[in-house]
DNA sequence: AGATTAAGTGTCATTATTGACTTAAAACAG
DNA sequence: CTGTTTTAAGTCAATAATGACACTTAATCT
């Protein structure tokens, strides 16, 4: 029987403990359904700081224990605090820091040790993914280059593998997570079973299609969309028509041609837009000067970007950084 | 500011409780930080049968209310248990039906209300869905349908709406669902930008790719995955080629050129093996009769089929049910 | 058994897509 | 402002995909 823990401390996100625990529980009756056993494959147990039971977020209490009263656990699941920005993720790293410990111990015992969304942050923190691929939820990306230099972050994973550290995106990916272990620790076919019976995709692999953009073309020409994703994986660098060519093994023409099908904008053009939707999206959501915008999106000019941007939002940056969140204010309290 | 009320009673699954809990608590937080404000969107509140708290499977406890504590819905929500057969679901269903009366003043009041995966019978029970088109959970719409002949399955969405009533899909649906109640209270800015945050796939629409068949062939021919899409929901009636041709706008010529390439089999035997798959899964999930299952897939006679199935699967089919529905899942869909 | 039907193959003219080349227009640097 | 570079568009020959049609094969019906 395989033990599964979870590290959590107060403030944890309720559903995000009770979805792994009733996760790995309809594995278990699955399993035993389906093989007329009585036994479970798999347990879990919530490890808390001090071993009392853990108040969520929302003020919902789960049973926790310590790690010295449990099995030897066969995979470690590290679950984060319901946090949006630095403050919120302090603090919560400050009430689960207790565990460090035990943490690294799993880890010198080579016991898997999986985190998702913000609790990426945790293990980044104790210093398990120094040197290795992770992948956390897009939206604390920033913060967390800025912390973890030393981590090499791989957006468009939605569960990342680097030797025993599994690492998954936003907030649902859980879920992608644990089917990942369910592989890991037992087999792919139950694995299989499980995503049918839950309904979880098992092919949603990329957090970054979510991540982005008001450019929604829906079209069905495989190769542009490939280019597409490229492009915006790419923006800091520069794009030439012909690297594009060269890249994807074709000509320039035929990619101003299918550019023009289904997009019905030129490759550059089209880039262009993406270069600025980015721009906006930075502006919105980060607090990242102009010029680092200007650069992370692929100009090397802020005034002609400037110019750009102007005549195609019809707004400064400026005007737009401020006037985002106004504007979000009006369209939703009119609906 | 909108109330969402949950109804549910002891045994319902926890996480699927804090799941919607936690949704709307994410929704607020959001709208909070984006707009400097410190109000909520939304509330909500857990309603069960006496307005004591919820022990749900597994032990966690909720808390709970009655609906005369809480302000007027703006919907409701009534969360299933952990529910694998028909007395699991009918033992749920004992502890839920006191609060039918407070189910059905939502419904006269005319508060939208929402189900998902195995709540969708206890609407169903309760007759709100007389005559209405639903969505349940695909591994158990042999009991639905026996039960409630009355409603129109619709099984090809992941969320159906008929008037102010939401039934979805799977265990993991919930999220879908809420996302179709946050445009549907306030507005589809924001349940976009949270299917974003959470990483919802706003697009998931059909249960139906997840509950069939091995056959996950990956290529890139869009038409072709269309007609096996169209083949897998259209078995029970006679398919020719012709009729494909016709139906896809193309030629018999190109559509087995084109099968073959991409699946490296020509049409008509690939609609077999999509036959001999379907059937081997009804096999194994339902208890329907081979007579019936035979019809179900799209041959007349039952012998020739049964020759072909020995072919195939080098088991006769009533060897194969008697292997497969002991190891795979007997009691799911029989109870 | 022989006729009938539908699926699949072979072939070829038709059409669509591509790549090479050229030209025009735009963007950029000095 | 001018010369240079890059992108986009025009043209046409080569290539690939398609549709029409004739033909073979396998299964079915009488």
């Amino acid at each position: 029987m395989k033990n599964i823990v979870l590290f959590a401390a107060d403030g944890a996100m309720a559903s995000q403990l009770t979805g792994i625990i009733d996760f790995f529980m309809i594995c278990n009756r699955f399993w035993q359904v389906t093989n007329n056993q009585d036994t479970d494959l798999f347990t879990v147990n919530v490890i808390s700081p001090n071993g009392n039971n853990i108040t969520c977020d929302g003020g919902i209490v789960i049973n926790a224990t310590s790690l010295k009263n449990v099995a030897l656990p066969s995979a470690a699941v590290i679950v984060g605090g319901v946090s949006y920005d630095d403050k919120t993720l302090t603090k919560y790293l400050t009430k689960i820091s207790p565990l460090k410990q035990d943490i690294l111990k799993c880890e010198k015992n080579a016991v898997p040790i999986a985190t998702f969304c913000s609790s990426t942050f945790i293990a980044a923190e104790f210093g398990l993914l120094n040197g290795k691929k992770a992948t956390t939820v897009w939206w604390l990306v920033k913060i967390f280059t800025q912390k973890y230099p030393q981590v090499t972050l791989q957006l468009d994973e939605l569960v990342v593998r680097d030797k025993a550290i599994f690492t998954a995106g936003a907030t649902t990916s859980y879920l992608s997570l644990c089917l990942k272990l369910v592989e890991e620790l037992f087999d792919g076919q139950l694995a299989d079973q499980i995503s049918r019976l839950m309904l979880i995709d098992p092919n949603r692999c990329s957090q970054r299609p979510f991540m982005l953009l008001d450019l929604p073309e829906r079209h069905h020409d495989d190769l542009i969309k490939k280019i597409q994703q490229w492009m915006i994986q790419n923006l800091s660098q520069p794009i030439s028509l012909d690297l594009l060519a060269d890249k994807f093994a074709t000509t320039k023409r035929t990619l101003i041609r299918r550019f023009k099908k289904v997009l019905n904008d030129t490759p550059m053009n089209y880039l262009q837009k993406i270069r600025v939707e980015s721009a906006k999206r930075l502006l919105e959501c980060s607090g990242l000067s102009l010029e680092q915008i200007v650069l992370k999106v692929g100009y090397e000019d802020v005034s002609s970007f400037r110019k750009l941007f102007v005549e195609l939002v019809e707004l400064t940056p400026r005007e737009y950084r401020e006037r985002f969140q106004q504007s979000i204010n009006a369209n939703i309290i009119e609906g």
